[in-house]
DNA sequence: TATATACTTAGGTATATTCCTAATTACCAA
DNA sequence: TTGGTAATTAGGAATATACCTAAGTATATA
């Protein structure tokens, strides 16, 4: 959790992730969307890796990364439940959503 | 947006929304709840209040805080969107929560 | 094998964050 | 007014974050 919301709080990871809605994506594609050095998203994605909120797969020479979605609604519903009661009756309907999801690929 | 994810990222701010959830506090009160000096609650206030998080009230000697739900539910609901499509339904389903919620307070 | 490409690791620097203590402001009450 | 309580502002130190360049590892290809 505490690893999630630090994750979140730098603009260019919550873009990764954002790239990483529509797409996988290798390390180097997702670097040539930025005006930063390589280095430093290598160490964005770590960082994203570790707190759960992507994974990767080595294929070839190219590092793929992917997003967990389930690690990032999880994490900010139970935050939001635990703040704020009134958003309590939408965790079943996520639930419910995410069933419905799982039968239509 | 920025400003929220930054302000997450702290867990005393965190659980300061957290107490929030309950009641409306005073920033003493709040500052009783932990071990650190009340100054640093102070800031940390400041930075929840400047990221719309919370509002703050001065009522005689006393500066009252509240939560300001529907900031964090709009901010994290709206980067869930963009970066979890399945999500999308929620917010309508959230729309219609908020209407019910007027009707019956 | 030699060379190029993809990516990460290592190390260093500038800046930001988080905490503290001391001082200040604002309000209440004797 | 004087003294006490509530809270913030100011200033400073320790630590963390975010970036860079240079060097290293792993895979593909000539």
């Amino acid at each position: 959790m505490q690893r999630v919301f630090e994750a979140l709080a730098n603009p260019a990871r919550r873009r990764i992730l954002a790239y990483l809605a529509h797409a996988e994506l290798s390390a180097g594609d997702i670097a040539s969307r930025f005006d930063m050095a390589k280095p430093s998203i290598s160490q964005h994605l770590s960082i994203l890796e570790s707190a759960g909120l992507v994974s990767s797969e080595k294929r070839g020479q190219f590092v793929f990364y992917r997003l967990v979605p389930e690690s990032l609604t999880n994490t900010l519903h139970g935050f939001v439940q635990e703040v704020c009661p009134v958003a309590r009756p939408l965790k079943r309907e996520s639930a419910a959503l995410a069933r419905k999801d799982d039968e239509t690929p």
